[in-house]
RNA sequence: GCCGAUGUGGCUCAGUGGUAGAGUAGUUGAUUCGUAAUCAAUUGGUCGCGAGUUCAAAUCUCGCCAUCGGCUCCA
C-alpha cells in the first residue's frame, strides 16, 4: 500500500530474440497448448492414478501456455523427478508420431459430471463445477472419441508406433475451452523438451493441496527450440548470482542470514560509482537530498497503516526504553516527517526530497533470489510534494529523469504500465481524475506508448509501472511513480495556500532503480559482467613483460591514478599469456602490457577485452582515449 | 511458508557404512618470460548445523539452517 517504491517481481521473463524465422504466435500457442494436453496424456498413460488438476488461473489466460512453452498439475501417487523425464518424453514422441486427431466435442453438464465421476478426477470435477451455468462446455479428445485410431490424414503413420498408445478408453480428453491443433502430427517430435519440476498450489492458493508442476518448452521448429535453449544458456552464463561470485562482486552469507547482501571491494566501487552518479543527476534536477533513521517509533508505522496491513512483511519491532522501535521497511514516513517538521507555503512547492534509504522487509524464506529479492536493500527513493496542478509537470520531470538515468546505464527500451484506481480505494473522484490525467498527459508529452492497467492502481493512487530490456531481451521491472492520496491525509500534512487556507499537499513516490541490489543484479546480467568502462571497477591492469619495468610501471601507475583511473599492477610474476588470461576472467576492459620496448618508447601495447590487440599507445593517447569512453559510458 | 532437489578445502566437483580425494585458487621455490594456462613442492576440510541408529556415519534416520527450480507473496 503505502509507499510502494515495491521490490518488483524477482525473475524476469525468458524470450528468445533473433530467430531466422520469428515464430508465429498464434501458432505457437496452439502448438504450446496441445503439447500441454499431450504431455498429460503420457502421463497418465504412463503413471496410472495420476490425476490431473489444470485451470485457467490468473496470469495464464490462455491456459497452460507460457512466454516459451506449457505446463500441466498433476496430482500423483508417483513423485516424479527428472529422471522421469525420458520415459514422458518417449511417449508424447509416440502420440505426435501416431497423428491422433483432436477432436472438440460440446457436452451438458449432467453427462460430463457423470463421466468424470466414473473416472475419479475429483480436480476436473471441481472446475466443472465452477463453469457458469449456461456457458458451452467443451472436451478436446486426444485421439478419436469412437475409435481411438488415428486419423485419416495425409501424414504417413507407421503402423508400429501406434501400438502403444491404446490405452484405455482408447483415448484421452481433458475438459478445456481454447483452441487446439487439429492432430497430434502437427508438432514437430524434436521441437520440444521437458525442462522442470515445481510444486503449485491447485488454484494457485496456497491453502490447497500442493500439486506436481512439469514445465516444457515448445517450438515450430528444431532450429527454435535449440535458439530457446541457447538462449536460456546465454541467460545462466550471466546469472548475477554465478558472476558476483566469479568476479568478487557481493557474497550473501549463511552465517549472516540469508538476504542479507555483502558487497565487496569491487563490487562496493561499482555501487559507490552509481550513487555518486545518482546523487549528482537528482541535484541537477531539482532534488534535495535527506538522511534518515533507520529504525523508528512503531508508532510512526501505526500513523502511516502499514503496522495493519503489512505486519507480516515488517520485521518485528524492539523494546527501546520500554517503547517499541521498529526497523524501516519504507522511507515514506520519514520524508513525511521532515516535511512537518515547519511550516510550508504553497510558494516553496514541489518539494524533491531523494534519498538512497536502506530498508528492511521480511520476506518468506522462499522467495529470496540472489540480489533480486533480499531482505535488506536500498531504494533510491524520492518523494515530491506538490500542488494538485503540478502533478503533471512534475511527473514529467521524473519520466525525464528516468529516461536519462537509465539509458546511462545501457537502457533504452521500456515497456510502461499506467494503473488505474482499483474498486477498493481512497480519495475523491475528481483527484483521482486530476491525477490519472496527469499522469498520462506526462507520458503523452513524453511521447511514451503505454498499457492501461485498469483498476491496476493501489488503493492510494494512480501509477506508473517501468520495465526495462536487457541486453537479451529479458523484461525487469525497475522505475515505479506513484501518486499517494492517502499519507498527507493520515500524517496530516499541510500547506499554506495563497489565501492563507490550510490545504493537503499532493504525494508523489518514485524510484528509479527500484533497490540498489536489485538494480546491480540487472547491470551485472545486462553486461554479463562486462561492465563499461566508467563502472569498471579496475579500468586498467599493467602486465610487467620482465622485473626491470617494475619502477616504470609505479610511475605510470600514480600518473593514471592521479588522472582519475582506476589502474593497478599485476604482481603476479607470472608469464604474459597468464596475465592476460587473469585479466581476461576477470573481465578488466584495458590491459596494457608493459616491456622494454614500451618503457624504452614510453608507450603501451594495449590489448582491450572486447577489441583485442590494439597495437601502440602513448600515455596522452591512451588518456584521451579512456577519458572519451568514460565520457560516453560505452565500452572499448 | 509450501512442493521437490542440493549442501564435501576459497571455487568446481568425485567419493553409498570401514584411515577424506582431484582439479583450480592460495603459499613457497626455481624460471625473467611478448598477447588466454611455465615447472616443482606445499598449506588448507569437526564433509551445512544438531540429535539418533551402528562396533563404525560424508554415506542411513529425524529436526533445523542455507541455497537452487517453482508455487504463494512482493506495501
Amino acid at each position: 500500500m503505502v509507499s510502494s517504491l515495491t521490490q518488483p517481481q524477482s525473475r524476469s521473463i525468458l524470450v528468445p530474440r533473433d530467430f531466422a524465422n520469428e515464430p508465429d504466435i498464434q501458432q505457437l500457442a496452439l502448438i504450446r497448448h496441445t503439447c500441454a494436453h499431450i504431455m498429460a496424456m503420457a502421463v497418465q498413460k504412463l503413471y496410472p492414478g495420476t490425476k490431473v488438476a489444470i485451470l485457467f488461473q490468473r496470469g495464464f489466460a490462455n491456459g497452460p501456455v507460457t512466454e516459451t512453452g506449457f505446463f500441466y498439475d498433476f496430482d500423483s501417487p508417483v513423485t516424479f523427478t527428472r529422471d522421469n523425464f525420458a520415459k514422458i518424453v518417449k511417449e508424447m514422441r509416440r502420440i505426435i508420431k501416431a497423428n491422433l486427431p483432436i477432436v472438440r466435442e460440446v457436452v451438458s453438464k449432467q453427462d460430463i459430471q457423470a463421466e468424470i465421476a466414473d473416472l475419479g478426477e475429483p480436480y476436473k470435477l471441481e472446475i466443472l463445477d465452477s463453469i457458469p451455468d449456461g456457458e458451452i462446455i467443451t472436451r478436446y479428445f486426444i485421439g478419436s472419441p469412437d475409435t481411438g485410431k488415428s486419423t485419416k490424414s495425409n501424414v504417413e503413420v507407421d503402423p508400429s508406433l501406434l501400438a502403444p498408445i491404446i490405452i484405455p478408453p482408447q483415448s484421452w480428453w481433458d475438459l478445456c475451452a481454447e483452441p487446439h491443433l487439429n492432430s497430434t502430427g502437427e508438432i514437430d517430435p524434436n521441437s520440444f523438451a521437458l525442462e522442470s519440476l515445481a510444486g503449485a498450489y491447485w488454484r494457485g492458493d496456497e491453502t490447497k493441496p500442493m500439486l506436481q508442476r512439469i514445465y516444457g518448452t515448445a517450438w515450430e521448429t528444431p532450429a527454435q527450440l535449440e535458439a530457446y535453449l541457447t538462449q536460456k544458456e546465454e541467460a545462466l552464463k550471466r546469472d548475477h548470482r554465478k558472476l558476483g561470485r566469479e568476479l568478487k562482486l557481493f557474497s550473501i552469507q549463511e552465517d549472516a542470514g540469508g538476504g542479507l547482501v555483502f558487497w565487496h571491494p569491487r563490487g562496493a566501487k561499482i555501487r559507490y560509482i552509481i550513487e555518486d552518479y545518482w546523487r549528482k543527476a537528482h541535484l541537477d534536477s531539482g532534488y534535495e537530498l535527506l538522511y534518515t533513521p533507520h529504525i523508528a517509533n512503531l508508532d510512526l508505522w501505526k500513523t502511516s497503516g502499514h503496522f495493519d496491513f503489512y505486519q507480516e512483511s515488517m520485521f518485528d519491532s524492539m523494546d527501546v526504553d520500554e517503547k517499541a522501535y521498529q526497523i524501516k521497511p519504507m522511507n515514506c514516513p520519514f520524508h513525511v516527517l521532515t516535511y512537518k517538521h515547519e511550516l510550508h507555503s504553497y510558494r516553496e512547492l514541489p518539494l524533491r526530497w531523494a534519498e538512497l534509504g536502506t530498508v528492511y522487509r521480511y520476506e518468506r524464506s522462499g522467495a529470496l533470489h540472489g540480489l533480486m529479492r533480499v531482505r535488506g536493500f536500498t531504494q533510491d527513493d524520492a518523494h515530491v510534494f506538490c500542488l494538485p496542478e503540478q502533478i503533471a509537470s512534475e511527473i514529467l520531470r521524473v519520466l525525464n529523469l528516468t529516461e536519462q538515468i537509465l539509458s546511462d546505464f545501457g537502457f533504452n527500451d521500456y515497456e510502461i504500465n499506467l494503473s488505474t484506481r482499483p474498486e477498493k480505494s481512497v480519495g475523491a473522484d475528481e483527484v483521482w481524475e486530476l491525477a490519472t490525467s496527469a499522469l498520462i498527459e506526462a507520458l503523452d508529452a513524453k511521447g511514451w506508448n503505454y498499457t492501461i492497467d485498469e483498476g491496476g492502481g493501489a488503493f492510494y493512487g494512480p501509477k506508473i509501472d517501468l520495465k526495462i530490456k536487457d541486453a537479451i531481451g529479458r523484461l525487469w521491472q525497475c522505475s515505479t511513480i506513484q501518486v499517494d492520496f492517502n499519507l498527507p491525509e493520515r500524517f496530516e500534512m499541510e500547506y499554506v495556500a495563497a489565501d492563507n487556507t490550510r490545504k493537503r499537499p499532493i504525494m508523489i513516490h518514485r524510484a528509479i532503480f527500484g533497490s540498489l541490489e536489485r538494480f546491480f543484479g540487472i547491470l551485472i546480467e545486462n553486461y554479463a559482467g562486462n561492465f563499461p568502462l566508467w563502472l569498471a571497477p579496475i579500468q586498467v591492469r599493467l602486465l610487467p613483460v620482465t622485473e626491470e619495468v617494475r619502477d616504470y610501471c609505479d610511475r605510470v601507475i600514480t600518473t593514471l591514478k592521479q588522472a582519475g583511473f582506476r589502474v593497478e599492477l599485476d604482481h603476479s610474476h607470472e608469464r604474459l599469456g597468464k596475465m592476460i588470461r587473469t585479466a581476461e576472467l576477470e573481465k578488466i576492459p584495458v590491459v596494457a602490457v608493459i616491456g622494454m620496448k614500451e618503457m624504452e618508447t614510453q608507450t603501451f601495447s594495449i590489448r582491450t577485452r572486447k577489441g583485442g590487440d590494439l597495437g601502440l599507445l602513448n600515455l596522452v593517447d591512451l588518456q584521451q582515449k579512456m577519458q572519451q569512453v568514460i565520457q560516453d559510458k560505452s565500452s572499448l
